[in-house]
DNA sequence: TTGTAGGCGTTATCAC
DNA sequence: GTGATAACGCCTACAA
């Protein structure tokens, strides 16, 4: 009736109880305490006035939010709002609401967002933007805030975290173009204060040992961040005159596609002249020209899991931490295709230089063989 | 010092003076309401104690969250991320924080995450997600809740609005195409009961009549959705044999980009054999192949202008209800290209037939000539 | 089983 | 100018 909306107040005077009586009522686990036929009455009133708890005055009593903090470096990478979707979608269903905070890689920016979202109590962080050695996580872990890690790991803090087997992901990529006769290959890595930027580049160098092929320094160059100017550039330093490399492994998609970016510059052709992996398989990627050969994970699914671990978390602070990590898959696309003969033989520098080959190739290509976690 | 977070009384005690002057000290609207030197005292206590003030708490007396929701479509689709960071990068600058709602284009869905945000007393709402004829637009209306359309307009409703010039966006479409020679051009118009969907047919439609060229509705097939796979269904439902048609405008990028499978699937090659257009020149929308030609509005603007038009609501009621819109620009990539002379001769039905001018195509293009709100 | 009272941290409205 | 008081809406010892 009245346009201001309903209390507990209102709700426990039509119901002729105390306002304590009405709370009791309401909550799931008070509902006991209270008799059937008032717990009747009270939620009939409840219902009949609309009435909604207010969150906030809930809140400032609890002391919880039921507001999650999310970190991530940009939400304008597609990769993130599937996975920011599959963390939505789970937490709501516990009730819980979802802050999204862009960091854009600045740390200053991060500790800003950080701290705006602690001063709003919020009741736990998903972190998708941890470096290697971050002041957050010392921060949270002595505050003992709930803390899940996305797609980032690090190592010294009991903090649970969901990632990606980067090291199969990668291992895969490279047995993939070893076997499509590819021998001179080349690493974009990305940032090495990132967890995925080590472990794909450990990846990558086991899967070249397993496979018996030379991966020295001269082929490997590092991204200083993952995006597409930094693929470029790295493209173009590893095509540099006289390196002979047939294939590239990006550490992530949009390497790769400033990879294309570099390969137009100098008049290559993919994949007839150089092959090129990503990782992620982010939306979109799929329509590229050539359609681009990647390693996905299930991105929604890394969401829901890393819900799900946090909300463990914050329901029972003393259970286990839990390291999870999800399977990729390679999936093969237009982008890397078997070596051509002519390549072989006439491109400078483009042949399966017997040089390139440590140890002859017996070892049989084991998926999950180059695994090494620490 | 202590674990607990200093709170006002603290500020206070240590200050030596009464809570309620500390807040008046500390609040910009009431400084002036204290002698400088308490003022300074409160200041540097805050400073010294690490004070930071509790946001629920003042919610709860103030009965304002500084929290705006928003709704969008799909957090997936690539076009908002940009959109959602000007939203929030502006809104930030002023201590808003900013609540996602993704409604899947679902009533159901959009009126659950509707009102989970009224509950947590959300200041306002962005909605980017309005239907012609929407219930939640009555309510917020009625509730005089501070609204801004975005990217949508509604009529009968004293909401203010950001969108971008539509018809004269598809107008420049339409007249690029017939300037490279076009005659026989279909549009794929988005879903009816959302604003841009009609808006965008009106412009298309002014803009066959000005360039003096026949737009039945055969011509003409009606997406239900703004998806990739409508978008393949509509450009199969146009290209029906017989159809002769040389030349698509697509209502979105995503219709366009599904009009490239369709393309796939009927062994058509563009922009050989047939041209397209988008809008919203999305990201990553360049790198396909080929490029889409599209029509282009600044995303990011459209985020910062639609929070500033909220704040002007949110700090005064009583501020004029503005509709505000962005000007769109084309970006010809290589999705449209000068009909091929060989088309126009030999190809069935490509031609440029005489029986397709309605009127001698005298009439000067000019930009803006095509503009009809209502 | 239900009522009482107090307080979460802040600010608006009085008095002084 | 500053202090006292109450209230925002809810929850939870504790008492009855």
């Amino acid at each position: 009736m009245s346009d201001r909306p309903a209390t507990l107040r209102d709700v426990a005077a039509a119901a002729r109880v105390h306002p304590a009586t009405a709370s009791r009522a309401l909550n799931p686990g008070t509902r006991l305490l209270v008799s059937e036929e008032t717990a009747r009455r009270v939620t009939e009133a409840a219902e009949r006035l609309g009435y909604r708890p207010n969150p906030v005055a809930r809140s400032l009593r609890t002391r919880r939010s039921h507001t999650i903090g999310v970190l991530i470096p940009d939400l304008n990478n597609p990769l993130f709002p599937p996975i920011v979707r599959g963390l939505e979608d789970r937490l709501a269903k516990h009730g819980y609401v979802v802050l999204i905070g862009n960091t854009d890689g600045d740390l200053a920016r991060e500790r800003m967002v950080f701290d705006q979202m602690r001063a709003r109590h919020v009741d736990g962080f998903v972190l998708a933007t941890a470096t290697l050695h971050n002041p957050l996580l010392a921060e949270a872990a002595e505050a003992d805030l709930p803390v899940v890690l996305m797609n980032r790991t690090a190592q010294g803090y009991q903090f649970s975290s969901v990632s990606v087997d980067n090291e199969q992901g990668e291992w895969a990529a490279v047995a993939h173009l070893a076997s499509l006769g590819h021998s001179r290959i080349g690493h974009i890595a990305g940032p090495q204060e990132i967890s995925t930027g080590v472990s794909r580049l450990r990846g990558f160098l086991d899967g070249m040992r397993a496979a018996g092929l030379a991966a020295d320094e001269s082929r490997i160059v590092y991204a200083t961040g993952y995006s597409i100017e930094e693929g470029r550039r790295c493209g173009h330093e590893l095509l540099a005159p006289g390196s002979g490399l047939t294939a590239i492994v990006a550490a992530n998609d949009m390497l790769a596609v400033g990879c294309y970016g570099a390969f137009d510059d100098l008049g290559l052709r993919c994949p007839e002249d150089i092959a090129v992996i990503g990782f992620n398989d982010m939306p979109f990627i799929d329509r590229l020209r050539p359609p681009l050969s990647t390693v996905r994970f299930p991105h929604y699914k890394l969401g829901t899991e890393a819900a799900k671990l946090l909300l463990e978390r914050i329901e029972d602070p003393d259970s286990p931490v839990k390291i999870l990590y999800l399977a990729p898959e390679l999936v093969v696309r237009g982008s890397a295709v078997p070596l051509a003969p002519a390549a072989v033989a006439g491109l400078p520098g483009g042949a399966a230089d017997p040089d390139d080959m440590i140890a002859p190739n017996t070892v049989p290509l084991r998926r999950g063989a180059g695994r090494r976690k620490r």
